[in-house]
DNA sequence: ACTATATATATCGCATTGATACTATTGGAA
DNA sequence: TTCCAATAGTATCAATGCGATATATATAGT
């Protein structure tokens, strides 16, 4: 789903300025599945100008400089159904950690303890905070998407806590096995 | 994690080309977790032969182009050893999956359902291939983001086995809910 | 016979990131 | 009280990276 888009969708939850669409892919439930900097926010808001999917009224304030506030279009309405029906891309997860997990070989074992354990502290912090967001009144798919998150977020929890040890043991005892197939095709 | 830094990690459990980096990304165990295209993985590695990081030995082939196997260089194991020493970046996670369930309210309700089913039914598949892969040979580091896999896609599955009846019914009835705070701060 | 898949390197346009610039208010810490 | 960080806003830019495509050839399936 590219920014346009995502703006859209955005835009399809209420009216919102650049400012608020990226808080909202920072904080909110979009942040559990979208990311989105300003260097794509306002350049898309301006093609979606361009293309009269989205209109734009702009705020005086006070002090500061104006807020333009953007809202759907039919049009844009349209655009977004439509690009709701197409089957959705699978999902597309990157993770600095996992990395680190599996090229272990180099580094030292203590840093994998400390790299798991603060991951742990990391899930626990962030089942918290997705609590805490389901506190307040919400939508039902806003709701659903929180707690899709928090389940994932306690499955992840639950396996490095039950499993740390178990890395770390066979890590230091098989620092110069061979390496495999599924991984490493050139060594075959 | 940016494409050098994880073409020096893939190096590091091996020898590999660009096009078997291109498929380790997209099929092994590192496919949880990274992503990579042809226009970034030979670009990468053509930049970290300059810096000296990693060697090229160019294999003949029969009727191919030459193979270009790359070796991770002493100086290029500590560049990877370094990196991993930062702490990991927060994971990125995009889904068009969610997105089409938070804005589901510019769709059509039965499609809603057979977004949750099909889901169903690839959430399925994926835990049926990552066992697969369990079944080979691999590193106990490999094992372990294997199963991490498959313990966060069984939560997503059980999660979507569980909830998919309570929002196809709670959206129907909301559909004219007003917008809430927390992902519509423009509504304050 | 045709089509898809696999092996293999490589480039190009475009989308996107991450950092930064600019301006002004508010709240907390030193 | 002074200073820094955070908040509220819009906006741009270099560098990075994606997705598609080009170029070859072999093999396997329909």
């Amino acid at each position: 789903m590219d920014i346009k888009t995502l703006c859209l969708g955005i835009l399809s939850l209420g009216d919102a300025t650049g400012y608020e669409i990226k808080k909202m892919v920072a904080e909110g439930s979009l942040s559990l599945f979208s990311e989105a900097s300003y260097g794509s926010i306002y350049p898309a808001l301006g093609k979606l100008m361009e293309q009269g999917l989205v209109t734009c009224r702009a705020m005086a304030q006070d002090k500061r400089p104006d807020k333009k506030v953007y809202s759907l279009t039919e049009a844009g309405r349209g655009e977004l159904t439509r690009s709701l029906r197409k089957d959705p891309d699978p999902d597309k997860n990157r993770s600095e950690f996992l990395a680190a997990i599996l090229f272990c070989e180099s580094v030292a074992p203590e840093r994998v303890t400390t790299l798991i354990q603060d991951r742990i502290v990391e899930h626990e912090e962030k089942i918290i905070a997705l609590e805490g967001l389901l506190a307040g009144e919400m939508t039902p798919a806003s709701r659903f998407v929180v707690e899709y998150g928090i389940a994932t977020q306690k499955a992840a929890l639950k396996f490095l806590q039950s499993h740390q040890g178990s890395l770390v043991g066979a890590a230091a005892k098989s620092a110069a096995n061979e390496l495999k197939e599924v991984d490493t095709p050139a060594a075959k």
